[in-house]
DNA sequence: TGTACATCAGTGAACGCGCGTTCACTGATGTAC
DNA sequence: TGTACATCAGTGAACGCGCGTTCACTGATGTAC
């Protein structure tokens, strides 16, 4: 409590996070983050290499939190409520939002776990098993659910979509997902593969044949 | 060409853009956008209130210039290829779609024509028009689809996605609003009414009942 | 056509500021014997 | 259990920088008569 704090950098990663919420995705000081924590800000660089360090860390910390949010929520009500939690936090927490997915703050070298890419691959993968799923519609089918479900999300987020009432987003989301699952059910085989996505997070090959 | 300018705002959009795509959508100044087009820097503030300023404004025609693109793959080939203009547009030009739709840079007192919410808008109620869509179905749509389309679009953009080939992004998104409207066309009418959303841009109503 | 003058769109120096980062330092902690 | 000492995690002063913005100014343009 005295000289030493004991988990600074846990410290300093709430108060950014906290900033970020008052001042927007761009708008936050390593300077401001270490007065908030009531230390010098010599004493960041004892735990992050530069406020860029600092912020990437920040984005796979919320990143995952989402991940696990997503993870709770599937492992009881399936895809659709991990797309509900999704577009929720979305709604309640824009501006960390805008931070978690913004390119400079990706650090390249983590690898995120639960990843909000793989708690859908994961979901969609019991759908096939449950049989609702053609393994045929499964193939790349991430990278019509994930898009959808982060395109609502950001929108919202960033405020381009307005929503009276948040339940109403859980209403829509499941709109969007239940559309997107009844589209696939009825999808015909297409002449040539699907293309070939990658998630950035796992660099796996999704999709092919 | 000597001491007046001629078109100091518009040369001044320019450069913005430049350094955005450059150095990424936060980090660039009015300063170097003045230096790039051999300006002082308080030349700008005859054109321009204040670098945000400068900034919604760039903004704004930045979004109406994706909305013309999207108008006229619209007017050739429909919604989908309007969509398919959208993520292309994110592919080429990363750092600027960031730009585009972030907080920050929103004027909340510009209306954007055509904006891409009614360029879907209006391709959605020509498939009506044409009975591939049920004016059941129609409603709402609009947040079905543009969320989708964006979603791809800012995944790619921001590198959360990655494509061999844009040409592939083109393929996908034909699978992603495809299977969007098929999804549509099988959809049985709700128990209540889908909930309310607006765009910022027009702030009309839409879905409802 | 020429002159007077208002307006417009630049200049350039200066401001104060907050920032990220460095450095030599010091106090606290933990380990070896 | 006590002491010596290496290591760790802080301090605080200082740095240089680029930034947005202001201000008094001046040169160019356009209009009235």
């Amino acid at each position: 409590m005295a000289y030493h704090h004991g988990d600074l950098g846990t410290a300093l990663l709430d108060a950014a996070e906290e900033l970020v919420r008052e001042h927007g995705a761009a708008n936050w000081s390593l300077r401001e983050a270490s007065t908030r924590v009531g230390v010098s800000p010599s004493a960041a660089y004892h735990h992050f290499a530069s406020r860029d360090a600092l912020m990437q860390a920040l984005s796979v910390r919320v990143v995952a939190r989402l991940g696990e949010r997503m993870q709770a929520a599937a492992s009881e009500h399936g895809l659709i409520a991990a797309g509900s939690a999704y577009v929720r936090w979305a709604l309640e927490d824009p501006a960390v939002t805008a931070l978690a997915f913004t390119p400079e703050a990706r650090d390249p070298d983590v690898v995120i776990s639960p990843h909000p890419h793989d708690v859908i691959e994961a979901e969609l993968d019991r759908l096939v098993e449950d049989g609702v799923l053609s393994p045929q519609s499964r193939v790349g089918a991430t990278f019509l659910i994930w898009p959808a479900v982060h395109g609502l999300a950001t929108l919202l987020a960033d405020g381009l979509i307005k929503v009276e009432d948040p339940h109403d987003a859980d209403r829509h989301t499941e709109r969007l997902l239940g559309t997107l699952l009844t589209g696939l059910a009825h999808e015909s085989a297409p002449p040539n593969p699907w293309p070939t996505l990658h998630s950035v997070q796992t660099d796996r090959t999704v999709g092919g044949r």
